[in-house]
RNA sequence: GCUCGUGUGGCGGAAUCGGCAGACGCAGCGGACUUAAAAUCCGCGGGAUCACCAUCCUUGCCGGUUCGAGUCCGGCCACGAGCACCA
């Protein structure tokens, strides 16, 4: 018998796959849809770095494999495709550096990841494979752009960005990572620019209700019910003594009459109106205030534990609602312009933060909710807290005060209830080359206008430079020849959109145009996306929750509402792989020198040994270590599974001894791969080929099982052996393995004897044994029967097939 | 600070419903084979006391519920992730 030789295997069976096209999904097509019912799994598609993939990717590509490839043994026509998610920054950043086009830099790229992936060995369907740089593809994603703007949720807006100094890009919120650009790790500055925003806060109760209709794990759902951040509470109308009237947003209305003061940020409108009207007496200390603020990054801003800090407005004073209390105004940037209205209540009893803040102002502080020491800190338990000092709501519990109160504003309108979420409208404009263009155009004389539809793709013009600009200017603004067209309205001229679309665009919709991704006409057939949607498995990372998962749900359910996409959520389940690190414990990083390639480890061991490592390291949602040594166990495994061919016996049927750990393994392994339990799966064939051994043999039914099971991990040399033993056809071809629930449970089966919970014997006895035979048998055994002798037994307890419990006392 | 998660041998980890803790693998030790080494095969393998039999201890810590707790409850501690002046 030859030796193992993994190399010639796996090249000889990817040829064979490719040129059968043994993998492609089956389409739907004019009114035919398929037999097979359909199964619709997804992985992330990578961005093409120069680096190359490395092993931290096939993790989540080869769990989502085994489910590919057993589904379609269990008979699904399954769709499980691959793309390259390739505009980019880094991309773009290698290409200024060396002077190549960012499209030659991507498809070089591409190739390399694309030979990468082929040489896993996983069962893509690559006639599928997308590319978002393809004007093919970006054609549409401009196209829903412009949906987005024709329903009024893309508009342009003059305001404070994240402006990262060192990329020269603006930053979506999602992407600043605790004040830093969450890609180079540069401290984010504000700007203000005006860029095209889409509004998805109009969402926010949307995707908040999606999640009760899917299958996320709960983390997912937790973080981005966080990262929407809905909050309940009322607005309430305070009047000034400006006259103007001025609205806060409070979670807290039973806390109304211990409102002390006011806040406002310092970019509030009617502080500028009061200053231009010459109302404010202290008008050089809040001037002065407010350039302080404005000079201050996001993250100095918003840090915490620093100082309350701020200026009173002198001359003018809120009066609060229910009592007619004049109170002050204060400026301060704790208060934030982008939450709420811009104002607040200062509530300094029962609040941390206005606590804090009164007591650097030395303001007087109420106690309007009893139950805390309000001399020590503020009182904001809501739980235990009883209203006093509060006129009607004395004696009522917090929960209760909050209604009453919300009720009084709204009958004598001083106030209404109001929903707030966290979420802020998405930034969607970069100065960037490497993007899609937004296919928008401004005449002087109509405004923004849309570019017709049968005008797209709008194609990236060719620029000598991509530089970016530190005026944060578009590389494309620079292109007075492209710059400037003419209106497609009044055919005057205009100038168009020089700012590109952020990374993120492509992605949010790639998984519609799997399902027909040669479509021309639109994003998808609707055939094919009636028959494809929803994913009905999404695995990906923890870090794309609150940016491409929540980007691409309001994507989708924006398509549904207008009614171009059939599905109201898009992902019906996923799941989140933990990610590979170093064999030093740390993130796998060019700069640590931890990196493992996995063009390495497959000369070394093969794919299908990478394979079954990349499922064996551990729990795939945690995170885990790379460790070198322990892939030698599992090509140990594979080089014992190659040589079990010497061992192989005749016999249709599997022999009676190993009958029960048969189906007990068809099992396992079946519900194992369902539930991302890989490890445990390669555990129970590892008893299953260690049990063989012991045999000294393998029968032939036994084997072809074993190999079918085996077939998801090690796709390869699985179908070699099968193909050298002639079993028929190819593994491809068979049926995933079924298992019968009764013969998965021992005859005998043995059980332990506790006497007061101490385990003092272990016997076998029948499986189905009355209970009053066991116990007989657990009292009279030899290490028992001593434990027992003289004292009064109070209980005895039988689990079948587990154990006995006697509760004896002496 | 808030939200979520995780703590089990030298290491990765298993225990799916409250019922034998440590499956499977790595590393290690002993043996076989070999001139030798590698590879392979066989055996041992949480800790303490112990010649052996055996007994006791053990799932981050403290307590509780239970005949029985890694698993459930309460309180701590540590680590990780996310959010972070969101009123």
């Amino acid at each position: 018998m030859d030796q193992y030789r993994f190399s010639e295997i796996e090249k000889k069976w990817q040829e064979r796959w490719e040129a059968s096209g043994v993998f492609h999904a089956e389409q739907p097509c004019d009114g035919k849809v398929p037999e097979k019912p359909k199964f619709y799994c997804l992985i992330e598609f990578p961005y093409p770095s120069g680096q190359g993939l490395h092993v931290g990717h096939p993790r989540s590509y080869t769990a989502l494999d085994l489910v590919a490839r057993k589904k379609r043994l269990e008979g699904y026509n399954v769709l499980y495709p691959m793309g390259w998610d390739a505009f980019g920054l880094p991309t773009e950043n290698y290409a200024i550096q060396h002077r190549i086009h960012p499209a030659t830099v991507t498809r070089e790229n591409i190739s390399h990841f694309r030979r990468q992936l082929k040489s896993l060995g996983f069962s893509f369907d690559w006639s599928r494979e997308v590319n978002t740089t393809d004007p093919n593809y970006y054609r549409f994603t401009q196209w829903i752009f412009l949906q987005f703007y024709k329903a009024g949720l893309a508009y342009k807006k003059e305001m404070s960005v994240n402006w990262c100094p060192s990329c020269k890009v603006v930053l979506a919120n999602e992407e600043v990572v605790e004040g830093c650009c969450e890609r180079c790790g540069t401290e984010t500055t504000q700007r203000v620019k005006s860029q095209w925003m889409l509004r998805i806060t109009d969402y926010a109760q949307k995707l908040l209700d999606g999640l009760d209709d899917v299958d996320f794990i709960s983390r997912v759902k937790t973080q981005q019910r966080n990262w929407i951040g809905r909050s309940t509470g009322a607005e309430v109308y305070f009047a000034t003594t400006a006259g103007d009237a001025l609205n806060v947003y409070t979670t807290r209305p039973d806390t109304l009459f211990g409102a002390m003061y006011m806040v406002v940020s310092p970019e509030h409108e009617l502080v500028e109106k009061w200053l231009d009207e010459g109302i404010i007496q202290n008008a050089a200390d809040v001037r002065a205030y407010q350039d302080e603020a404005k000079r201050k990054s996001d993250f100095e801003r918003t840090e915490i534990n620093k100082d309350k800090t701020g200026v009173r407005l002198e001359g003018v004073d809120g009066i609060n609602p229910v009592n007619d209390e004049v109170i002050p105004i204060f400026i301060s940037d704790y208060v934030l312009t982008s939450y709420g209205t811009g104002a607040i209540m200062a509530v300094p009893g029962h609040d941390d933060r206005d606590y804090e803040f009164a007591k650097v102002f030395d303001l007087p502080i109420r106690c309007v909710v009893e139950g805390g020491d309000i001399t020590e800190f503020a009182f904001i338990d809501i739980d235990t807290g009883i209203m006093m000092n509060s006129g009607f709501l004395n004696g009522l519990h917090v929960k209760d005060a909050i209604v009453k109160m919300t009720d009084w504003l709204e009958e004598n309108n001083l106030g209404h209830r109001r929903v707030n979420y966290r979420l802020r409208d998405w930034v969607f404009s970069r100065q960037r080359y490497w993007g899609e263009p937004i296919p928008m155009v401004y005449c002087e004389t109509c405004g923004w206008q849309p570019l017709p539809e049968d005008q797209l793709p709008l194609l990236l013009p060719e620029v000598k430079s991509y530089e970016p600009t530190d005026t944060g200017e578009s590389p494309l603004a620079s292109l007075t020849e492209w710059v400037n067209t003419t209106c497609p309205r009044c055919g005057g001229p205009a100038k168009r959109e020089t700012d590109t679309m952020p990374q993120w665009a492509g992605s949010s919709w790639y998984f519609i145009r799997y399902t027909d991704p040669q479509c021309e006409t639109a994003i998808a057939s609707r055939e094919a996306m009636e028959y494809w949607l929803p994913v009905d498995w999404y695995n990906g990372g923890m870090e794309h929750t609150t940016l491409h998962l929540l980007y691409s749900r309001f994507w989708n359910q924006f398509l549904y509402d207008q009614g171009i996409v059939p599905v109201k959520e898009p992902y019906k389940r996923r799941t989140s792989h933990g990610m590979i690190l170093g064999e030093n414990g740390e993130k796998m990083s060019k700069s640590r020198g931890n990196v493992v390639n996995p063009d390495d480890v497959i000369h070394e061991y093969g794919a299908d040994t990478l394979r079954l490592y990349e499922m064996f390291i551990g729990d795939f949602e945690k995170p885990a270590p790379w460790n070198t040594s322990s892939i030698r166990g599992c090509s140990r495994f594979l080089e014992r599974v190659f040589d079990l061919q010497n061992k192989l016996i005749d016999g249709d049927s599997y022999r009676s001894d190993l009958e029960t750990l048969m189906h007990q393994t068809i099992k396992k392994v079946s519900y194992d791969i369902d539930h991302l339990k890989g490890n445990t799966a390669i555990a129970q064939l590892m008893t299953l080929i260690n049990r063989f051994y012991d045999a000294g043999s393998v029968n032939q039914a036994e084997y072809k099982t074993f190999l079918l099971l085996l077939n998801p991990f090690a796709p390869h040399i699985t179908e070699e052996i099968w193909e050298r033993q002639a079993f028929g056809g190819r593994v491809t071809d068979q049926s995933w393995p079924v298992y019968d629930e009764e013969k998965t449970k021992e005859d005998e089966v043995e059980i332990v004897i506790q006497v007061n919970g101490r385990i003092r014997a272990r016997v076998m006895i029948l499986r189905d044994m009355p209970e009053e035979d066991v116990l007989k048998i657990a009292r009279e055994n030899e290490n028992v029967a001593p434990q027992l002798a003289g004292k009064q037994e109070l209980k005895a307890i039988y689990v079948p097939g587990r154990l006995v419990n006697i509760v004896v006392k002496a």
